[in-house]
DNA sequence: CCCAATAAAATTGCACCCAATGTAATATAG
DNA sequence: CTATATTACATTGGGTGCAATTTTATTGGG
């Protein structure tokens, strides 16, 4: 058997264990809760960060891209594409701020509004999902509540 | 002003805030500090997913395909591609098992156990940006290690 | 031995995600 | 008032992420 590599050339730095980094940690659950939800947005024909952005909408009603990028530290980059696919089905619509043209106005439509009505359900069941948390969401999301404002 | 809606056609769920589902607090966090290893992996021209399958390559010397996606939760859509720009810069290697053709073993070439001298520093440098956590990182690290474990 | 079932990757297509760049509008300095 | 800087988005390009499908290989039953 030739392998490419002397046996033991070199140490293994135990420190680099994929296990004990929390980043990958939160890197996995970010994707395994992504698909968690995934059961309950299909039926919407929303993705998860399409729904993000509706959530801010129904609590706001009408929304700057500067702003959506904001509250859910996203760039126009991603959010352009995004909107436009919303604003392709009828949800949104975008226009330019009279008074300001740099800015694109998000405003809900009369179908954005009615999907309120069909995801009123989602955050209880999503919650039934992990409900049984050993210590409880609540410290979990406050501690990462705080890790974000120390890093953006 | 012409509004879309009409003023109060709708109550807003306080259930939906943003602010209060665990799901986005992670989801944005994950982003945040894949953007904080990025000035420590830029220099090493590796990308947050790639560094991640090479942290599992220096620690097995050899792994497949199948092997790397049960550890980070990635399928072969996602893998195959990352490792073909791996073997492009031939930093590893793609070759059929050739006990069963069907798995394809990833191994470490000389340039990519070359790297892992230029890694070893990583982990403390990004331990300490967020070092002086409230609690400590290791529990949160639990926490989601078990949220983990109930959602894979 | 043959064939259906299973398994591992690869492929395809769509939707993020973000760095870098471009463009038009607004604000500011002088 | 005008040149410059800044701001808000849009665009482009590369790299994920994942569902769905396809291809090739192995396994198990008859």
């Amino acid at each position: 058997m030739s392998s490419v590599l002397t046996a033991g050339s070199f140490e293994f730095d135990p420190q680099l264990k994929l296990e004990e980094q929390t980043c990958f940690q939160v890197y996995a659950l970010s994707r395994l809760l992504t698909k968690a939800y995934q059961p309950l947005l299909t039926p919407l024909d929303l993705t998860y960060p399409q729904y993000l952005v509706l959530l801010l909408l129904w609590e706001h009603r009408e929304l700057t891209v500067k702003d959506l990028g904001q509250h859910l530290l996203l760039d126009s980059g991603t959010l352009t594409p995004l909107l436009k696919r919303l604003a392709q089905r009828g949800l949104v619509s975008r226009q330019r701020d009279p008074h300001d043209e740099r800015s694109v106005r998000i405003t809900l439509l009369p179908a954005g509004v009615a999907l309120h009505e069909r995801a009123r359900h989602i955050p209880a069941q999503s919650d039934q999902q992990y409900a049984k948390s050993p210590a409880g969401l609540a410290g979990l999301r406050q501690e990462l509540k705080q890790l974000i404002r120390r890093l953006a």
